[in-house]
DNA sequence: TGAACACCCTGTAGCAACTACGGGGTCAAG
DNA sequence: CTTGACCCCGTAGTTGCTACAGGGTGTTCA
């Protein structure tokens, strides 16, 4: 099949399939005479392996090293496991930040209910106070 | 004060400011006789602002129209408002992508509970599976 | 026959927000 | 007078694509 078929069956862009060859992650194919790029089953899994990864999202780093791992099978899988758990570990830093992030935003959105003008926006207000380096509603504790 | 100086102050790299002067968020300054970059309040005052909406997760161009608004304080301060308001909404997109997100990993993270082989491996079978267009552990639905 | 149109090619540049050089100059202390 | 911390400029790298520009291929419809 020619890139565009392979990357309708993946989900993606063609400029995402050549990227993952340049980047050799997605073996280069064979050409037809006319210079198309010409794709088998191996090229579509291994592009939805990729895609899977990053539906996930995992970096296109783990995601090489997971190709990897499939052509080591008598390996101890220690090492998918720790690419999982690092990948856990990162969502849930990252869940954490974002209702953190909030938490702040809707406090410092309640600083403005009603319509103002710029100048007695709190809103801007805040912005001025964190800027000269006092408390603000959205970093203050507790 | 210096560069260097200016930066510790508000908790950033002195990369970073002059990237901020380079993308013209932040005053060119004096320059001492030697060349040396020369900040006073008013920069600190600015550069600091701008950390505070990097901290609550704005864009550069988001924080170039707060900077904007407060050069036209009798303005209605709707465009503020909105702004924070498609921030929450961001932060809230993203929240709930994660925590998809989340679940699918552990869901897949269950599929090798012990140690074994890359190819008994459940979770690299679950990549497998998805790269051959079945259904798979991560994915799979309710 | 030919013109339109969808598809493919390469190579390069752009995005966001920094970060990291390389190759220099300045300045105070020991 | 040399060491070291600081500063300068300009450019390239990061991540994972995305978007051209400027061309070739291939099928279909009039």
């Amino acid at each position: 099949m020619r890139i565009g078929e392979l990357a309708k069956r993946a989900g993606c862009d063609v400029e995402t399939v050549r990227y993952y060859e340049r980047e050799g992650l997605l073996a280069k194919p064979e050409r037809e005479p006319s210079g198309y790029r010409c794709y088998g089953a191996l090229h579509q899994e291994t592009l939805q392996f990729i895609r899977h990864g990053r539906s996930l999202g995992m970096k296109l780093a783990e995601i090489r090293l997971l190709l990897d791992f499939r052509h080591h099978p008598e390996e101890d899988c220690a090492g998918v496991d720790a690419l999982l758990d690092v990948q856990i570990a990162r969502v849930e830093e990252q869940i954490s930040a974002m209702g953190t992030l909030k938490e702040q935003l809707i406090a410092l959105r309640g600083e403005c209910e009603q319509r103002q003008t710029n100048r007695t926006c709190g809103i801007l207000r805040a912005f001025n106070q964190a800027a000269q380096g006092q408390a603000c509603p959205c970093h203050r504790e507790g």
